[in-house]
DNA sequence: ACCTGAACACCGTTCAAGT
DNA sequence: ACCTGAACACCGTTCAAGT
């Protein structure tokens, strides 16, 4: 940090910026509403990002970063694959759990027709994020043929953020649980007692 | 219909504002752009709904009453509960089909925090509707044991609604047919080839 | 470098007035 | 019954001007 008084306010931004979109989507994401969070005034942010869309990209790309960090992290944290795929879903959960939060990526997903092309790109970079880890631990585990692991990581992606978007309409976490148990019982998830 | 020129007002106002929400959501629906489709003034409207959450539980009942009536229609149209099953994804593909848009529903979800009481009531209601369809074909398709066919339907529902969300965002119906394939091939959905 | 006042365009809503 | 122009309060966004 710059000084003594915790992060800039650029940093601020992007942090309540994101917090907002989960919640609200990039059309709910006003500059009013954002720059009373952070402190300053609506005009103030226009120094730190040069447009709504700039902002909207840099919070999506923060967002994938931060999300594959966080993979990575489950990955380096356990060694058996079996127990990381088992583990997946959980990082959607966070989301519902801070205040029945959407993944930034399915919200913006369901705006694509009034997204900015920098922004959609950033969310698409999500998403190959996601099926790239999911891939990877799918063949690791041995879970699928290596040639059949990214349409199963796909498919795996599509139904957990599916979960959370129904879980969140209904602000109800147990749905997220049951349906992601449910996707266990059917066999596209690995089992949540014996080893798939 | 009440003369020779077709559909009344209220009737174009709903088909429009239907078609509107599905691409942009209840937030992205403004009287302004849907007077102009319909042919009228913004004010005018209000002539026919009482204001814009009315206009939008309107719409959303409607959704749920056709969606319904096309779920009925498909199983009267095949006996084969294992068939229908088959050819239930069809009904989300349509939308995608039709300009890329998203079931009313899942944009809506998307939107759950910003929505009037009365609309998210009829968003509900939606997926009530869509899980009970599934769950009654689900038994009779023998696929599941009674006691957990509502469980397993609600993962059909959750699952197929991530998909048409993914494809849409990469504008890609392929993807969604992909994805629907991979639920099949994971043993959620009844096979492609062989009855489930 | 960092911030803001003021303006602009837009949107939901209302209502008196038209036919 | 059905529609509209005009207005109101409000909001997202921008930029020239401040320090």
């Amino acid at each position: 940090m710059k000084n003594g008084s915790g992060p800039g306010a650029k940093e601020r931004i992007l942090v309540a910026a994101t917090a907002i979109a989960q919640a609200h989507g990039y059309s709910g994401l006003n500059f009013r509403d954002l720059a009373e969070v952070v402190g300053i005034k609506a005009a103030s942010i226009y120094h730190h990002f040069a447009s709504k869309a700039d902002l909207g990209a840099a919070v999506a790309r923060r967002y994938w970063q931060d999300s594959s960090a966080a993979l990575d992290a489950l990955l380096a944290q356990s060694s058996d694959p079996v127990d990381c795929l088992r583990r997946y879903p959980g990082t959607f959960r966070k989301a519902l759990e801070s205040d029945n939060r959407l993944c930034l990526c399915s919200i913006m997903a369901a705006e694509s027709d009034d997204l900015p092309e920098i922004v959609t790109k950033e969310v698409q970079t999500f998403a190959d994020v996601q099926v790239a880890w999911l891939s990877k631990v799918l063949v690791a585990a041995a879970m699928v043929d290596s040639g059949n692991s990214e349409q199963r990581a796909r498919a795996i992606f599509a139904a957990v953020a599916g979960a959370q978007l129904i879980a969140r309409s209904r602000s109800d976490i147990s749905l997220f649980d049951e349906l992601i148990e449910s996707y266990r019982v059917s066999g596209l998830l690995p089992g949540s007692r014996l080893s798939g």
